[in-house]
DNA sequence: TCATGCCAAGTTTTT
DNA sequence: CTTGGCATGA
């Protein structure tokens, strides 16, 4: 009997639904949780209480997060909702570094050599195109590797195979198979794991020793939909004495289908565990209302989906913008521009931590990042390249994995030349192969060679060998000879930065550097100081145990301790996308650019989504359509209160190629503004009451305005087609690369008419002269609504009354599944064994209402399901400016709680209210051009220029790192690993 | 025979 | 801006 549930301070900051799935008894626990329902919170909640109420002990609980970055975080909340450092104890991790946890500790059991290594991305792929070069058969690497990874990452080979499977199989899949086999006995020849390994290798462990996993009482996974098969089989392993599981995920959000995460899972879970107590959390804190309806829009398209409402909490807001731009750089421009307007409309209330722009990849950021770099804007780019993958980096890299695992023979094979001792790729596969047919590992060939001991088959000619053994194995052994004596008790001290620095300096890297790299030697020497610091800061935390990844001990078994830095630190760099974010201590705001991927459990106030067409979102190289829509629909819901979605109308790289706008809005892009809402009085305050912040007096923000400040959109043409003189023929096939196109958009004549030739493009055939009309009048005048519009609010208010009728016979079971809510098994059910649409959907275009603004996102499809907010049952049209836009009726006190009853809520860290001195930015609008290129990304990063600094538009098509200290560039760190902390590094 | 330098071509998402 | 292929020189 627990006592009253009302009682315990950790339910007080949660609504209903939250409450109930924090505090449930059933043992497993299925919580779906749309984007921006408090999903992390509850989560975070649901362990403190399982911990502080039901009285587990930390040690004995599993949370399991996709990514590092969920983990660090979920890990910080936890600490601070359970005080005393008790999270520490909690075996919480992604589920590769969990699994090489175990493995570490207990991998004796099965046979893994303790001393194991992690084969990350670049190893698995050059053992396997080595495999296949030598076959005769032409296969394709990737291919394999894919083929390979699935076949692990499935899990479900547990089944015994029938013995005659092997004749069926097709003479290609004979040969996968043998690359396989092939694959995993290189591994295992150099004593590593590659990522899919450390799941496989621990559901075995965990199998066949259960007893490695007998404390746990309890097991949470976080964005369950991104599980594959075999996490899945982990999860139960986890849990096999108690069998007690949370799980916590959103189908719709399952974004990772190409890594083999199967949203089946949560079918899966929902048959092998049948009393599973399902809750949806569909209340969304995050996003206006206006946000949610467009994003439920794109992600209805998709009729297989479990349907799935998001009640909004906070007001309309202002309507998402779909910009049609020129070309990409127009676009860019175009967004920083917009950057610009927001900032300075808001007094600053809002600044560029509170903007993100999401990329569906991250090479689409060249253009984003030149533009903003041009105009002086900070900025940090998350995803895309990666520090550690940085050539200089993965150098050293490999040489301290050379040192922990001599056996190394990849890892070898890659620096043999680096710096170069005239060792070419011949030699190199010589080595290896008599490494393959020996029992021993390129390392002890070499050495052996070198002393004289035993002589190579491969031929190594003498100047070759002496510099071998003068600038690969004397350094190295140098630093081995060190570390021994470093471990006798009364040795020195040679830590891990000892180590790396020893080795700089053994190899003169330095110069290395220099020679090979002339022109941008500075910087990537500057990236190993900044690796130097990085391997600093993990030592520290490793002795503060900030890290602690220890395994809780168990009694009568024995773990492998796991003492030693280097391994440690080496697998932290394998496994970790990202090192820690250290705190932001210069505060500088920037602008987050950001794949999609990588931005998902994220938030900003301001979310900018560009390249919005087929072939980018769609990307033209998927094949899982539904996959790419819920990613678009994830990068929208990113968003609190503006979004934007952007498209160049014509590709930059294939000669004047014409993009089309992504099917996944075309069928609904009337419902999107035509450019950027006016950001008066009222809208801005809206956007404060959904941040929760304070907006500046009107005449502060008013005089803050610099001179010929532009305070509406409309510095590039809504239609980018009219600048194009020649458009008359607009037949696809042109494709002459005629030079006007390049030009700016000419900011006079904007308002110069279009016409129904222009718009066919985008309105299609049904396009009628009214909503035609509507689109470019809307446009024109910001807050004016069309009858079509206003015609829409009346419908929806009908549907409104009735919908809030339900929802109060409902509403006592809200933490329930709706009464006429199927659940999710009966949902999975019920369509995958047939073929019938249980909740048929009319086709997206004939279920378009005919009105422009705000549909009503499929109400009748979906009844009671999707109530429509009284904000638009009570919604008037303005009349000709937003002055007068009626207020939004307050939500009922128990159902909508306000943004401050959810601190911690938003998954960015709490925004302080900006309070900068108004005379700041007095004349000019770019902000002092301090130090843009903190975070400059290595690919749009040049050689330092000292022209049009100032300026802001000399010419230059990269950023240039404008405030540089001294005379020397700022290092282009990949901000993805520690995205605030500014350079540590001293330079002299 | 092999290392090296030059030129050309392509570029999803991540543990 | 990195990788792969080719020609040249040792």
């Amino acid at each position: 009997m627990p006592p009253p549930l009302t009682n315990h301070p950790i339910l007080s900051s949660l609504n209903d639904a939250q409450r109930r799935a924090v505090s449930s008894d059933a043992a497993t626990v299925a919580i779906l949780a749309g984007p921006g329902s408090g999903k992390t919170h509850t989560l975070t909640s649901r362990v403190v209480w399982l911990i502080d109420h039901v009285g587990y002990r930390p040690e004995d609980v599993i949370v399991a997060t996709f990514t590092v970055k969920a983990a660090r975080k979920m890990k910080e909340r936890i600490g601070k909702a359970l005080g005393h450092g008790r999270e520490k104890k909690i075996v919480l991790g992604n589920f590769h570094s969990i699994a090489r946890r175990y493995l570490a500790a207990y991998g004796r059991k099965i046979g893994i050599n303790q001393k194991f290594g992690i084969a990350d991305d670049g190893d698995s792929r050059s053992i396997i195109s080595r495999i296949c070069k030598r076959k005769e058969v032409t296969l394709d690497p990737v291919a394999v590797r894919a083929w390979i990874s699935k076949k692990k990452a499935k899990g479900d080979e547990v089944d015994a195979k029938p013995p005659g499977k092997k004749a069926a199989k097709t003479a290609g899949e004979k040969d996968l198979e043998e690359c396989y086999d092939e694959y995993q006995a290189h591994l295992k020849n150099s004593n590593l794991l590659d990522f899919d390994d450390l799941l496989v290798r621990c559901v075995e462990l965990l199998r066949e020793f259960p007893s490695c996993v007998s404390n746990i009482q309890t097991v949470l996974i976080d964005e369950y939909q991104d599980t594959n098969g075999i996490q899945y089989e982990l999860m139960k392993l986890f849990a096999q004495r108690h069998k007690r599981i949370t799980i916590v995920g959103d189908p719709d959000q399952s974004i990772y289908g190409w890594r083999s995460a199967e949203i089946q899972n949560l079918w899966r879970m929902l048959k092998d565990f049948p009393g599973t107590d399902e809750i949806s959390l569909e209340q969304n804190y995050r996003s206006s209302d206006a946000i949610l309806r467009l994003s439920l829009l794109v992600i209805q398209q998709d009729k297989k989906r479990y349907q799935k409402a998001l009640k909004p909490v906070h007001g309309r807001g202002s309507r998402p913008v779909l910009r049609r731009l020129k070309s990409a750089s127009a676009e860019a421009d175009w967004i920083v521009s917009e950057i610009r307007r927001v900032i300075i409309m808001s007094g600053s209330m809002l600044t560029f931590n509170d903007v993100a722009i999401l990329l569906r990849s991250a090479s689409l950021s060249r253009h984003i990042e030149s533009a903003l770099g041009k105009s002086g804007i900070a900025y940090r780019m998350v995803g895309g390249k990666k520090f550690y993958e940085r050539l200089e980096i993965k150098a050293i890299l490999d040489y301290l994995r050379v040192i922990y695992q001599p056996e190394n023979n990849d890892a070898l094979a890659r620096i043999i030349n680096v710096p170069k001792r005239g060792v070419g790729d011949v030699t190199i596969k010589s080595l290896l192969e008599e490494a393959e047919g020996s029992s021993l590992s390129v390392w002890a060939i070499l050495t052996k060679h070198c002393r004289g001991d035993r002589t190579a088959k491969t031929k190594i000619p003498k100047p070759m060998e002496q510099r071998i053994a003068a600038g690969l194995i004397r350094p190295m052994d140098n630093i081995r000879r060190k570390m021994e004596e470093a471990a006798k008790p009364d040795g020195a001290t040679f830590g891990l930065v000892d180590m790396i620095e020893q080795l700089l300096a053994g190899l003169n890297f330095q110069k290395h550097l220099q020679d090979t790299h002339p022109d941008d030697h500075e910087q990537r020497w500057a990236n190993l100081e900044e690796f130097v610091t990085l391997a600093g800061d993990f030592v520290r935390d490793l002795n503060e145990s900030i890290e602690d990844d220890l395994l809780p001990e168990i009694e009568g078994l024995e773990q492998s301790k796991e003492d030693e830095v280097l391994p440690r630190f080496l697998a932290n760099v394998s496994l970790a996308s990202d090192v820690q974010t250290g705190e932001n201590e210069e505060n500088k705001p920037m602008v987050t650019i950001s794949t999609i991927h990588a931005a998902k459990g994220l938030e900003w106030p301001i979310v900018f989504v560009p390249a919005v067409y087929n072939g980018s979102i769609p990307h033209m190289r998927s094949d899982d359509n539904d996959e790419e829509r819920r990613l678009l629909y994830v990068a929208m819901t990113r968003a609190q209160s503006l979004l934007y979605l952007s498209c160049p109308l014509f590709s930059t790289n294939g000669n004047g190629e014409r993009n089309q706008l992504s099917s996944f809005v075309e069928p609904m892009h009337r419902a999107f503004a035509t450019k950027g809402p006016c950001f008066d009085r009222p809208v801005m305050l809206e956007i404060a009451k959904v941040l929760g912040r304070t907006l500046p007096p009107e005449d502060e923000v008013f005089k803050a305005l610099p001179s010929m400040f532009n305070p509406e959109d409309s510095l590039f043409p809504v239609d980018p087609e009219e600048s194009k003189e020649v458009s008359v023929g607009g037949t696809e096939g042109r494709t002459s690369n005629d030079a006007p196109r390049a030009k700016r958009p000419r900011l006079s004549n904007k308002s110069s008419g279009q016409n129904g030739a222009e718009d066919a493009q985008w309105h299609r055939d049904y396009t009628t002269t009214m909503e035609g009309a509507s689109s470019f009048t809307v446009s024109a005048l910001p807050g004016f609504v069309s009858a079509g519009a206003h015609q829409a609010a009346i419908t929806a208010a009908n549907a409104a009354a009735e919908a809030r009728q339900k929802a109060e016979q409902v509403k006592k079971l809200a933490n329930r599944r709706a009464l006429d809510q199927k659940s999710i098994l009966g949902f999975v059910k019920s369509t995958s064994s047939s073929t019938a649409d249980s909740t048929p959907l009319p086709s997206s275009r004939s279920s378009l209402p005919a009105q422009t603004g705000f549909a009503p996102p499929q109400v009748t499809a979906n009844p009671g399901q999707q109530p429509i907010p009284p904000s638009l049952a009570t919604h008037k049209p303005a009349k000709g400016t937003l002055l007068s836009r009626p207020s939004r009726p307050a939500p009922a006190p128990n159902e909508m709680p306000k943004g401050k009853a959810y601190p911690c809520f938003s998954s960015s860290p709490v925004k302080p209210d900006i309070k900068q001195d108004p005379d700041e930015e007095d004349d000019e609008p770019p902000p002092e051009p301090t130090r843009v290129a903190a975070c400059l990304h290595s690919t749009t990063f040049t050689k330092p220029t000292l022209l049009s600094v100032g300026k802001g538009a000399g010419g230059l098509t990269r950023p240039s790192p404008v405030g540089r200290v001294g005379k020397t560039p700022i290092a282009p760190i990949d901000r993805l690993r520690k995205p605030f902390k500014p350079l540590t590094i001293k330079r002299q």
